[in-house]
DNA sequence: GCATACGCTAAGCGCTTGCTTAGTTTGCAA
DNA sequence: TTGCAAACTAAGCAAGCGCTTAGCGTATGC
């Protein structure tokens, strides 16, 4: 009970520091002071600084792609699923934006066999992108003529907001993901006149 | 003359261990050796290690500002003209990934003082696009809502293409760009229908 | 009422950090 | 030939690093 709060505060304070210094630039005694414990309470709750990010890491991969699979589900239309897809994704990253900046700019801060764990989730992101927008293309909705890097293109806005996103700021997350979502459906959507050609 | 080589050896050699390792993560021992120097001879053409992140960061900031003012010079076509901003900073990103990396993601790491200075030529940046923006939209080309959130998404297409793109992947700097391009017009284009509206 | 296990801390080990100091080498002006 | 500044290195300092060890207090099962 108490150890299950004392681990998760620690989380909570390897989240804070780490989004704010980097993962380099974040000590074990910042970490424990944050939570109010000593330096070597760390280590009773987790094995290294590294398995530290690596939870923390991996914990927010499978957030986001749990975020964009549900939407991916949630309609069969492509306009309005692409819409939703990149609505939630982007707004997980607002909302998350702590967690998202750890995510995206400390991969390269786990070992060889954490980041590779982490890169199956990130293909699995992708992929999910990818085949909302060649369902589209399929049924002659949108239009796409790179799949792969219309993909990336659409996860980079949702993915680049956390380097400059401040909650309470004068955008809200709902107005922003509103905007990503409404600039993705403009970028795919087959135009009128292609679309009567078919 | 051999002081201008060895200062920009050590600058080659921060940005190549920047761009792996982050700032942090970076000794100076690492510049000095990357170099081919001992760890002393850093402190002999600059001041701290921070400094050289700065000059790094500094020059990065002007050549990306440059390309994207010259880029906003070269039409008055609010569609051409949108259409080379996007290519060319782009491409910049791509062509200068390293730089890129430390540029975006290295801010804060930077001392107080010298995070505002930077921070005044990213402001130009957003400026640059947003005045092409509104210029698009005055003359009855483009049809923006938010024009400060599209300028930011627009900018984040060729930022976040540093956190994974490779130089010699699957897909060239010049291919990427060009998608880039294609999809910022159709983020921005006013449609048929609306523009005989007008 | 005692033994044991658990959550936690004080202290500190060995190593690495950014940076300095003191001194050597080199090239060039007078 | 001498004098001197500039480029560079060997050695090392104080501070901070990740992590460990030894031990303390408390709660729980018996």
């Amino acid at each position: 009970m108490t150890n299950i709060t004392a681990r998760e505060r620690l989380l909570n304070a390897a989240v804070e520091s780490f989004a704010e210094k980097g993962f380099s630039g974040t000590t074990t005694r910042d970490i424990a002071s944050r939570a109010g414990m000593s330096p070597a309470a760390v280590y009773v709750h987790h094995d290294t600084k590294e398995s530290l990010l690596f939870t923390v890491s991996l914990e927010g991969h499978r957030h986001s792609l749990d975020v964009i699979s549900a939407a991916a589900a949630t309609s069969n239309d492509p306009v309005e699923r692409l819409r939703t897809m990149v609505y939630d994704f982007s707004l997980w990253h607002a909302d998350n934006s702590r967690v998202g900046r750890i995510v995206q700019y400390e991969f390269h801060a786990l070992t060889p066999e954490h980041r590779a764990e982490i890169a199956k989730l990130r293909r699995g992101i992708e992929k999910t992108m990818q085949d909302a927008l060649a369902d589209g293309v399929d049924k002659g909705v949108l239009d796409v003529a790179d799949i792969p890097g219309t993909a990336l293109a659409l996860l980079s806005l949702g993915v680049d907001l956390v380097r400059w996103f401040v909650p309470g700021g004068t955008r809200t997350a709902d107005e922003l993901a509103t905007l990503h979502a409404e600039l993705a459906v403009r970028m795919t959507l087959r135009a009128p006149s292609s679309r009567a050609s078919r």
